[in-house]
DNA sequence: AGTGGTGGTCTCAAAAAGAGACCAGCACTA
DNA sequence: TAGTGCTGGTCTCTTTTTGAGACCACCACT
């Protein structure tokens, strides 16, 4: 408890040194994080996380992702180096992405996240019944 | 480990769960990530979970928030339960944002992934340099 | 010769985000 | 008493991001 109050506040202090800096890229936390608070990152992050997929197997696996934003999360994964892209000689040549040691053991950290909206996925939605009860 | 596993298992069938459902709020974990991936929810969070700030304050310790997002980021978050609003009669009505319980306890799940952040930034920096220059 | 599956790209429309003007109310100051 | 500034916003307009879907070359199989 004391250390992750430690590390709250060490958080925040990177968050206002963005601030004071000014570029964005001076703040590494919001930096790493832009990159995978995209719609469909977590969510392709949690598919690859189960085993390698080729794409039209992940079009298929999330099916109200549109090709282009399939596309484009994935390359943005690989550039990150979460992902790793590799093209087999088949007849048709086949894709397949897979999560690179760094992507794996960033969505070890994810999964705290993603169990918690699991867990609590109960309470949030009463909130928002709740909250818009009283702003009807 | 092992348990992460079974973790892991269990969120992706949750995501599978809803490609075959069809509406995204059939997908707990999507519906409540969702709230949290916008470009400001999780660094407010970050704010609010140090102490309590006033709209102006936020506005300040955020110059790059514009009063549009801010105020919308603010309203999600309290509509999704994290975030309490409290108006106080002064002079000028002041108007307090603070995390609630529920806040707090995502915040802690959060954090996981915000030290990752921290820790792992030269890595994603590095690859995406390594990205850029095969990509030329 | 036609059909389907491979992994994409391109274009255009819709939605979300950013920039900045504007507002009422009150305090303090000149 | 008229200006100035601070409070927490809203409204409008522009730019960026996302979504929907057509299109493409290549090859296998029928």
């Amino acid at each position: 408890m004391d250390s992750r109050t430690v590390n709250l506040r060490s958080k925040l202090e990177v968050y206002k040194a963005m601030t004071d800096g000014g570029s964005i890229a001076d703040c590494p936390v919001r930096d790493v994080i832009q990159g995978l608070n995209g719609k469909w990152s977590s969510l392709l992050t949690a598919a690859l996380a189960e085993q390698p997929y080729r794409f039209g197997e992940l079009r298929r696996l999330v099916p109200d992702i549109s090709q282009r934003m399939l596309t484009q999360t994935l390359y943005d994964l690989q550039r990150d180096g979460y992902v790793r892209r590799e093209v087999f000689p088949t007849k048709p040549p086949s894709v397949e992405y897979s999560l690179t040691d760094l992507g794996r053991s960033m969505f070890d950290a994810l999964q705290y996240l993603l169990q918690w909206a699991e867990n609590n996925h109960d309470a949030v939605r009463d909130a928002r019944t709740a909250f818009d009860a009283t702003q009807a």
